[in-house]
RNA sequence: GGAGCGGUAGUUCAGUUUGGUUAGAAUACCUGCCUGUCACGCAGGGGGUCGCGGGUUCGAGUCCCGUCCGUUCCGCCA
């Protein structure tokens, strides 16, 4: 070992050791006539002391080394005459004897301090020194730990990680695939997986009774702050299970990571239905860090000659208790926000509780305060409250509202990332219809189980069939999903036919799973974290990115490496994709 | 595919609204001074294709058009 000990260590009970440590300089301060440098490893940061008087030679040697150079020091622990209670070492410091310069470095385009002076673009260019800082550090330890943690925990309850293959094949439903042409096998294609969802089915058939995996999923879509092309999830399978016992085991493993990771103690999780989710929400991932549900003001709102609220299928509000003394100025700010093409509102509409308890509003021509009063009343509001009402067609007014809800949320600073309110959300529908192509699409996927209850719906409403679906959602963040999956061929063909795909069709594309299906399939249902996502939630960051070691850009580059890039003509001729000369 | 915001010193930014002398600040870097600093201090210095291309103008960092890059969001993400 070319150290004794690390730079995070030393204390008080270490003074008159002789150590030696190795580390990048991080900082030199220069006295004239003593020099001080902060040697810095990923455990810590321990002082370095030079002094004219004691070793001149050594001391100016010291002086002219530069920033991030990775240093080899022998010394003596002793205690600091001045101490910095700031830091854990900061009692004592070395009295160094000998240095050895084990790398010089160039100057870095960057300060490698916990608050960096360099922006995003250029520290993701030279990501290998960004991870140099703690900050950066910590969230990467973060997610080990979250990693570790959850194989320990599953490996405890008996579950078996196995590797599946990430050349597979490609499937037209779901997320665009990437795909990866095959030398030996002329103009085909493997895909990478964007989940091993039918592998973890034939491992429940294989009678593994109990997966899960760690594991990289990839789509071909744009990106966002919260999504990567290429990104991580926790991947669960049980065999013999309900919902409920799917839900209670991974309820009690985020428990567990809550608390031996945050130290924080979370509740029971509340379950919500999808449409309840919707109803009081307007949205299937609500963040319930804050409450402002939603009432729907039908009854209340229409007949009033007011014809926004006449003509719209869903008037609805929300109440933001505190807020009537909103300037105009504020209520526009938040008309113009409903407004933005994104959430694409014609218009909001207010209802000012005011403390002396007139009541004012954004339609009073058409509305007397008896009426405004009997509206107030629905929300329970009170003097010094503020309501909040959106018209349209349902699903588009609740969504829009639902934004606002968040926006307000944000405005009355409801939404810490130190709280943390889960909760499950549970029957979602089966099955979505698309306008554009005439047809109906698993909103989960194919291999989801309708609810038994509902299975004769099928026939008749197949949009009003439920699923034995299941997402756990954290603070307005859709951490993990999941379902029952249907184990009976006679099912799954009735679901192939729902979804339009012909039997050579189905055949084609999972005739491998609908075989294996054949030969025993055990009842099972499982469900995946977005792994990322779920570190980034624990970490209080918005940005997976903090927690991906090397992450990818707006555009998919990974920067530092310059890729995705060109291939020689050699290669493309090689993979029969260009025609040889 | 669409919308918003941004691109000026190694770096982070100001300056662009209302075109006008030699484009500033902080920090980093270099030199000198300094024996208890820990964001050390003090003095001095170097450092700019104002993303790129075109246009308007006597004159463009500033106005117009195009384009590239970054970022956030919508679409998309079974």
């Amino acid at each position: 070992m070319l150290r004794t000990h690390t730079c995070g260590e030393l204390n008080i009970n270490n003074v008159g050791q002789p150590v030696t440590l190795c580390g990048w300089l991080q900082r030199s301060r220069d006295l004239g006539g003593m020099t001080f440098i902060d040697l810095r490893d990923r455990y810590g940061i321990t002082q370095l002391a030079f002094n004219m008087d004691t070793n001149a030679e050594l001391c100016e040697k010291a002086r002219k080394l530069g920033r991030e150079y990775v240093l080899q020091i022998t010394g003596k622990v002793v205690e600091r005459s001045n101490k910095n209670s700031k830091i854990p070492t900061g009692d004592i410091e070395i009295l160094v004897e000998k240095i050895e310069v084990l790398n010089e470095s160039k100057t870095p385009p960057f300060t490698i301090e916990d608050q960096s002076d360099g922006g995003d673009e250029l520290r993701m260019k030279y990501r290998y020194l960004d991870l140099r800082r703690t900050p950066v550090y910590n969230n990467i330890l973060l997610r080990h730990k979250m990693a570790i943690e959850t194989r320990n925990y599953l490996n405890g309850l008996d579950f078996v990680e196995v590797e599946t293959p990430f050349l597979i094949k490609s499937t037209p439903e779901g997320a665009r695939d990437f795909v990866v042409p095959s030398r030996m096998n002329e103009g085909e294609f493997y895909a990478l997986p964007q989940s091993p969802q039918t592998f973890k089915q034939l491992l429940m058939v294989s009678g593994y009774d109990r997966y899960f995996q760690i594991v990289r999923c990839f789509r071909d879509e744009d990106l966002r702050a919260d999504r990567q092309p290429e990104f991580t999830q926790i991947d669960c399978e049980m065999s013999f299970v309900t919902q409920d016992d799917v839900l209670n085991t991974f309820e009690a493993l985020t428990k567990h990571l809550f608390k031996v990771v945050k130290n924080v103690d979370v509740s029971t999780f509340p379950r919500m239905t999808y449409a309840d989710a919707m109803t009081y929400y307007g949205c299937d991932k609500p963040d319930t860090r804050f409450e402002m549900k939603f009432v729907e003001l039908n009854d209340v709102a229409k007949g009033k000659d007011f014809k926004v609220f006449d003509d719209a299928e869903l008037v609805v509000g929300i109440c933001a208790d505190g807020c009537s003394e909103y300037t105009r100025k504020q209520l526009d700010e938040l008309t113009d926000f409903v407004k933005r093409p994104q959430i694409g509102a014609t218009g909001l509409v207010h209802i000012k509780f005011n403390l002396d308890g007139t009541v004012k509003s954004s339609v009073d021509k058409f509305f007397i305060e008896a009426d405004l009063k009997a509206i107030g009343e629905k929300f329970n509001a009170k003097a010094g409250d503020l309501i909040l009402i959106m018209a349209g067609v349902r699903e588009k007014a609740q969504k829009q509202l639902s934004e606002l809800r968040l926006e307000m949320g944000e405005r009355l600073e409801l939404r810490s990332p130190e709280v943390f309110s889960p909760l499950w959300v549970v029957d979602f529908p089966l099955l979505e219809y698309d306008e554009d192509s005439q047809r109906f699409f698993a909103k989960h996927h194919p291999f989801t189980s309708p609810k038994m209850e509902d299975i004769e719906l099928m026939e008749t409403d197949p949009g009003a069939v439920r699923a034995i679906a299941h997402d756990l959602v954290i603070n307005g963040v859709e951490v993990a999903g999941g379902s029952i999956r249907i184990f009976n061929r006679d099912l799954q063909n009735k679901m192939f036919k729902l979804l339009g795909f012909s039997e050579e069709e189905a055949k084609k594309q999972f005739g491998f799973l609908l075989d294996a299906f054949e030969y025993g399939a055990p009842p099972h249902g499982g469900i995946a974290f977005g792994f990322d996502r779920l570190c980034s939630l624990f970490g209080g960051s918005e940005s997976i990115r903090d927690y991906i070691a090397f992450p990818k850009n707006n555009a998919g580059r990974d920067v530092m490496l310059d890729a995705p890039s060109s291939i020689s003509t050699e290669q493309l001729e090689e993979l029969q994709l260009v025609l040889k000369k």
